[in-house]
DNA sequence: ATAAAAGCGAGCTTTCTATG
DNA sequence: CATAGAAAGCTCGCTTTTAT
């Protein structure tokens, strides 16, 4: 490719492009000017200000002084000045010249690091340019450490996005000790025995923000891969739709649910036991075949009611992390002095008392075995709605009948809604 | 087991040289 | 002198290998 001239309108812009975020090749790219051009470009606008100053409105002169500024800084960190391999530190200066006591800090606790000095020297760096710089943090080693001086979280800002988190915390580990080796050194005083001690005014503010652990030693008891919770929704959605309200609303399962071969989940019924006004009473009127007459005695009509059972089970498995044994095995709790009942899918309900004739217990020891259950927070006095698991595998062998099971104090209205439904 | 060290690769910038 | 082109070098976030 021949050479070519641009004009100055063209140089800017391409400034401007750098200042936005753009590297010098990704502008090659686009615009098909070579980077090294490009990085000529801004390097002597920094240096000698506008391309022609000769003619220049002062408006115009406060904009490209403005955008001197902002070239300087992008300029600085575009530049590769060492950071991974310098032992001096020389390049923090660079970008600020107060920073000189982290400079010292840094360039002293680097000579005392023997193994693994590579990674220490990536974790200042990463320390310095993404969080001291970037969060203007003071320039005063002493005011950093000290007991009031607020600090932003640094895990959160330098190490949030990283997807391999074990690496992180083992970076974010080498800064706490960083900060911390400075507190010992420069700040401890040493007591009759020789132990330094650290006056109570410093502390090192990094340490609350490190993560005691991290996610990665996800050791899978499976090495099948996890379901993206995504379907679970997805499922979900498909079983009960959002705006249902009611059994009648749920058609997916009802049609799911019915089979030919042995009637599914719809149930041959009186039709004096059918309540045409109740959206929950789920019911249809079918002819019957041949077969069904001869071998069942069934009339040519029949009515039949569908039963929601098998498929709040299911739905109360993508709810909540159950098993299908411990849901089997949730009680309905008729026999409870209290029960709950909650009229909207999405608005917590209340407690009544539960007048049906199985209904046990006093109003002082009232009688709870059903999975609905009622919570009094110690502190604060208020009740809430949560779980009661009459089962729990083998935590439970030996246990009397009415020690099995464990609580979830846990206000979950989307469950408990089609749970007080079914009772 | 766990930490350190080495290595990798992608995406950059810098340096050096050639050329109109 | 400004720009293109090529090659060398740097950085960073991992992964893999090695040491403790």
């Amino acid at each position: 490719m021949g050479r070519k001239a641009y004009d100055n309108l063209f140089k800017y812009k391409m400034i401007e492009e750098l200042c936005n975020g753009k590297s010098s090749l990704n502008i090659e790219r686009e615009y098909g000017v070579k980077n090294t051009t490009v990085m000529n470009w801004l390097r002597n606008f920094i240096k000698n200000g506008a391309f022609d100053d000769n003619a220049l409105l002062p408006k115009e002169k406060l904009k490209f002084e403005q955008l001197r500024e902002k070239a300087a800084k992008r300029e600085l960190e575009l530049r590769l000045h060492g950071t991974s391999t310098s032992e001096s530190f020389e390049w923090l200066l660079e970008y600020d010249s107060n920073l000189q006591q982290w400079k010292e800090c840094a360039e002293e606790w680097i000579k005392t690091i023997v193994r693994n000095k590579d990674a220490a020297l990536k974790a200042l760096s990463n320390f310095f340019k993404k969080y001291v710089i970037q969060y203007n943090i003071t320039s005063s080693v002493q005011e950093f450490i000290s007991k009031d001086y607020d600090t932003p979280d640094f895990y959160e800002i330098i190490y949030a996005e990283r997807g391999s988190q074990i690496n992180a915390l083992n970076e974010a580990k080498k800064i706490v000790q960083f900060i911390d080796w400075i507190t010992e050194e420069k700040f401890s005083v040493e007591d009759d025995y020789g132990n330094k001690l650290t006056p109570a005014e410093f502390k090192n503010p990094l340490t609350k923000y490190l993560p005691d652990s991290v996610k990665s030693s996800q050791r899978n008891e499976s090495d099948k891969n996890v379901l993206p919770y995504r379907y679970i929704k997805d499922i979900r959605n498909i079983l009960c739709p959002p705006n249902a309200i009611c059994f009648k609303d749920l058609k997916f399962a009802q049609s799911a649910g019915d089979s030919s071969r042995n009637g599914g989940d719809w149930f041959i019924v009186d039709k004096s036991v059918i309540d045409k006004n109740d959206p929950d009473c789920v019911y249809r009127f079918r002819k019957t075949s041949k077969y069904e007459q001869t071998s069942k005695g069934l009339s040519d009509e029949v009515y039949e009611m569908w039963f929601p059972g098998c498929t709040v089970a299911l739905l109360i498995k993508l709810l909540l992390p159950l098993r299908t044994y411990q849901v089997r095995m949730l009680d309905s709790g008729e026999i409870d002095t209290y029960k709950y009942v909650q009229s909207k899918r999405n608005v917590a309900g209340e407690w009544i008392k539960n007048n049906s004739h199985l209904s046990k217990g006093t109003e002082r020891n009232p009688f709870e075995r059903g999975v609905l259950r009622k919570f009094k927070d110690k502190t604060t006095q208020l009740e809430m709605t949560g779980f009661y698991i009459n089962t729990n595998k083998t935590a439970d062998i030996n246990k009397e009948e009415f020690n099995k099971g464990y609580d979830i104090p846990w206000q979950y209205e989307e469950v408990q809604y089609w749970l007080a439904k079914l009772r």
